[in-house]
DNA sequence: TACATTATATGCGGTACCGCATAAAAATAG
DNA sequence: CTATTTTTATGCGGTACCGCATATAATGTA
């Protein structure tokens, strides 16, 4: 492929699209404005609507963003060593996340600023859907693998306990929730999901 | 006490605050308008602000009066019956509230709508923070009370994994799960909560 | 009946925001 | 060198929103 056509972009991409994962982050879709993001950047507004699209387009670009970044974070559950530390791992990975940010903690952009959109966007509800069930089903797959425990234990339960553990942590991180009630949480919990 | 001095209320509050919550409950702090709530009440905007205060504490006190009837929802869990049915019986009735809208299902006003503003405001960051402490301790005390679990079980760790299944409940209620999914959260959540 | 008090209704001011339209700029292709 | 294409920059239009100020109405009190 040769090169472009014509004029060149002048803003870096990605650039613009973590910015924008900053705003959206800290202020959810109605509260984070396109011209805060364009200032930030230096890149006008016209700009990005030409590169992106309307600002709900941006704003699922930015999730799509996260949630890859989260992905990879849940790879390393891939079974390595124990459930329980497998476990443990990811959790402690993921609140890693939702407790950087310089201005506070921020949870997860996806469980913390979605569902808010989620009644009046279709399509943030359907996205925000998304999410959930793949998170269900990478803790499945860990659960499917899981000699601990006996075959009687139905891993697909046991997912969905483990997903709600999750966004419990994104919840409670962004509510202001100390590292200490945090961890007592992950041991909560991974105690509780490697119960036989 | 006696009548108040001056002309009297031509609104009835109760009716007010019941149209804020639905606003607040669909949008979001940010979404909802002050004018729709007007409208919608036929009470001018000056109003409003006389009586409730700006957008924000109007705001706050739909949250109140929403969690307010959670609560009373909680007290059904006192102890009357078995862990698992108490247990079973309140997610049931909250989910009961979750799915209830005739736009569609809406969650939980609090767990669904104050996080996202919880990062600007320190004011619904410590509501929510509240919220999610009261039911911590409303689960805390019904595990405190269970005797079919041994005296080793930790009530406060069970507390901490029962409240994240009832966030869980809220935010996939609002992402459009359906019946079934709901049930087998619930189902799985409950079983392992109950386990010694 | 006159006054004080509280609530209501209307309207203004200012801000912020999104989307689009138009014109200028920067690159490639011929 | 000209034409074409894509991006950039500036600006306009319209909407929505919040907060406040002012004038009016309705009630209790003297």
């Amino acid at each position: 492929m040769g090169k472009p056509r014509g004029r060149p972009r002048a803003f870096d991409e990605r650039q613009v699209m973590e910015a924008a994962r900053e705003a959206f982050w800290d202020k959810g879709l109605a509260g984070a404005s396109l011209d805060a993001i364009a200032e930030a950047t230096g890149v006008a507004r016209p700009s990005l609507a030409a590169a992106f699209g309307d600002k709900r387009a941006l704003y699922l670009r930015a999730v799509a963003l996260f949630v890859g970044q989260m992905q990879a974070a849940a790879k390393r559950m891939a079974g390595a060593k124990s459930l329980s530390e497998d476990l443990t791992a990811f959790y402690e990975a993921a609140v890693e996340l939702y407790m950087s940010g310089d201005r506070g903690q921020r949870g997860c952009l996806a469980i913390c600023t979605m569902p808010v959109e989620a009644v009046e966007s279709q399509e943030i509800r359907i996205a925000l859907n998304a999410v959930i069930v793949a998170v269900d089903e990478a803790f499945h797959e860990r659960f499917k693998r899981a000699r601990e425990l006996g075959p009687g234990v139905d891993a697909r339960a046991r997912a969905l306990v483990a997903s709600s553990v999750l966004f419990s942590l994104a919840l409670r991180a962004r509510a202001g929730a100390t590292k200490r009630e945090i961890s007592q949480l992950i041991r909560a919990g991974v105690d509780l999901l490697c119960r036989k």
